[in-house]
RNA sequence: CGGGGUGUAGCGCAGCCUGGUUAGCGCACCUGUUUUGGGAACAGGGGGCCGGAAGUUCGAAUCUUCUCACCCCGACCA
């Protein structure tokens, strides 16, 4: 490729629609450009990293044995209303309709799809087991696109789905995909770490993440000091606290607070800690609805919740069902409630001590309520997000740190959530008709190419990991004019392509710190240049993009120095 | 969806409050000349329905109303 010919256009300011860093370099390093929100173009440079990981993640999981096949973007509604999805998933499910009439959505994710295609061929136990994977475009109707294609509401993924006669098999291909992933990041110079996972709209008992580390990460991930566990703040337990001590003797008192619906404004009025307060809070799932208690510098976890009241559609109440309670929001507490409600208390409130809590009348909060004493029954969980500090839940010994993070990757042991809602099934050794044991593993290509650049750039641009980069060699002419050095450029670059070395050659007129600029920004990996150097001594200038050096090489070495350069990556 | 913000040339912005020449600047682009080791210099040039619609006015980028798009903070997730 001759950089003359190519479809890259490089920009000097950052546009301003872009925030964080790997979009602001994807766009101006003329990689990829929006074409509306969460939409967006893949221009060649672009598109050329994005086929390279690609290339990675197929290599690797052919080796697992996994197969590769590929669905459609577009699916009938009926598969989705058989697995119970169609109601389920909600409006990040992109639905279109057909000149027909009929029900379409774009396949934000393919459990349907693969099982009907499985469940049509699979009828015996020796079929078993088998693992599909596809490299797709997803759609998701994303109710806040970002960061490019780190949060895009068309992206692509590599899906794979695996069936099982057995768990035992479901494990051993669970943990085949979780090397896979491994060598995959690896590979692509990526720093990544599975951390224990919620499975959220998915389904299925056991998931994990591989989180990429960087400050400008989406999620919360706690890693303990101790036990080195490591959980996204959706899935990390509390260990339970032990509390000693007798109960406490306060009075429950009512004291006036006006204009104080918050925490903060409480704890600042009354001049006391948020944690001396309790945050209660309504949650409505179908038509009932439960008081939950926190610590008041405590944050609720829904996942938690839910889990524990076993409530998938957990929400929290409306301010009108607030009022139906004869409740005032900003003014709940736990003790003498109007209409009685059930009540979950967060395991971090110590039930002897005395706290700060809503009066249940408006502009007023009630001092000295101690639960054990003034709360009639309540369950005690775990049901608040970690945070850092808190004493690890695996281990009951070591403290959590909190680290921010990119989800490229998410792995869950399905089980039969899927098989048994669309009457998947096989026959076993015994002839008896069983539900296939199912498992699934996503890959977000884009994000992960968005979390690269995250994770390797500097000042002046992307700083490609080889196996990523869009060119490995840039040939730089300084001076196309300069006698023969464009002959020079041109037979070094030959030369490098014929030798697998995937090369551009920046053959532009124009001052050598032009085309410095935009081999920086768009960040490959090696410079080798054809300029004063070359005119002086015949010496080529070779330029290592990560660390900045610059080395002195004679034309003949420069093909082993390139490769030494490259197999020692 | 709730809260906050922005729309003027490909990109970044000024002008708007206080309506009044031909809407301006930097970068990018085109032509020519001179340049060529850190985004060259000079000269000349092209490019705008000022997001859209309606209104107020003799007159609207500027005021009013409505609308659309995009961005940021939250719930969602590869």
């Amino acid at each position: 490729m001759r950089f003359s010919q190519l479809f890259a256009p490089t920009l000097k300011e950052t546009p301003k629609e872009a925030e964080v860093t790997s979009h602001q370099l994807m766009i101006r390093a003329g990689m990829i450009r929006q074409v509306a929100s969460g939409i967006y173009d893949l221009l060649p440079l672009g598109l050329k990293v994005i086929r390279k990981f690609e290339a990675i993640v197929r290599e690797e999981l052919n080796k697992t044995g996994a197969q590769e096949v590929l669905m459609p973007s577009l699916v009938p509604a009926e598969l989705w209303k058989e697995s119970g999805r169609w109601d389920a998933y909600g409006k990040e499910l992109l639905r279109v309709k057909d000149r027909m009439d009929r029900d379409y959505c774009y396949g934000p994710t393919h459990e349907e799809v693969i099982t009907e295609l499985v469940r049509a061929s699979v009828r015996s136990y020796k079929q078993l087991p088998i693992n599909l994977y596809q490299i797709q475009t997803k759609v998701r109707d994303e109710i806040r696109p970002r960061f490019g294609l780190m949060r895009s509401r068309e992206f692509t993924m590599k899906d794979a789905y695996s069936f099982h006669a057995t768990t035992d098999s479901l494990d051993a291909t669970y943990q085949d995909m979780f090397n896979a992933y491994h060598r995959i990041f690896k590979r692509c110079g990526l720093t990544a770490s599975a951390v224990s996972a919620d499975s959220g709209a998915i389904g299925g008992s056991e998931s994990a993440e591989f989180m990429v580390n960087a400050e400008t990460g989406e999620d919360a991930i706690l890693v303990c000091g101790a036990c080195h566990h490591a959980a996204n703040v959706e899935a990390a337990a509390i260990s339970t606290p032990i509390f000693s001590g007798s109960e406490s003797n306060a009075v429950m008192t009512n004291v006036e607070t006006p204009n104080c619906p918050t925490i903060a404004n409480v704890a600042a009025f009354l001049n006391k800690e948020e944690s001396d307060t309790l945050k209660s809070l309504v949650l409505v799932n179908g038509k009932t609805a439960t008081l939950v208690l926190l610590r008041g510098d405590h944050e609720l976890n829904e996942p938690k919740l839910r889990k524990v009241l076993s409530a998938p559609d957990l929400r929290f109440a409306t301010d009108d069902e607030i009022r139906e309670l004869g409740l005032f929001k900003g003014y709940i507490g736990p003790q003498n409630l109007p209409l009685e409600l059930p009540i979950i208390c967060d395991q971090s409130v110590n039930p002897n001590a005395d706290y700060i809590a809503g009066a249940n009348t408006i502009n007023a909060h009630t001092t000295g309520v101690v639960p054990n004493r003034d709360i009639p029954t309540f369950k005690v969980a775990d049901i608040r997000n970690a945070k850092s500090g808190d004493v690890c839940g695996q281990c009951n010994a070591g403290e959590y740190d909190e680290q921010r993070g990119i989800e490229v990757g998410h792995i869950f042991k399905l089980g039969t959530k899927y098989s048994e809602a669309m009457n998947a099934v096989f026959l076993d050794q015994n002839g008896s008709s069983k539900p296939i044991i199912m498992g699934c593993y996503g890959i977000g290509v884009g994000r992960s190419v968005a979390a690269a650049i995250e994770q390797n750039h500097d000042e002046k641009g992307i700083v490609w990991p080889i196996p990523l980069a869009p060119f490995i060699v840039d040939v730089i002419v300084a001076n196309p004019k300069e006698s023969d050095h464009l002959g020079v450029g041109e037979s070094i670059y030959k030369t490098l392509v014929d030798n697998n070395i995937d090369s551009i050659l920046d053959d532009r007129e124009g001052s050598i710190g032009f085309k410095f600029k935009d081999a920086e920004l768009i960040g490959f990996p090696i410079q080798v240049v054809v300029g004063k150097g070359f005119k002086e001594s015949g010496d080529l200038e070779l330029r290592i993009r990560k660390s900045g050096e610059a080395l002195a090489v004679k034309p003949k070495a420069l093909l082993d120095t390139i490769r030494n350069l490259i197999d020692n990556n």
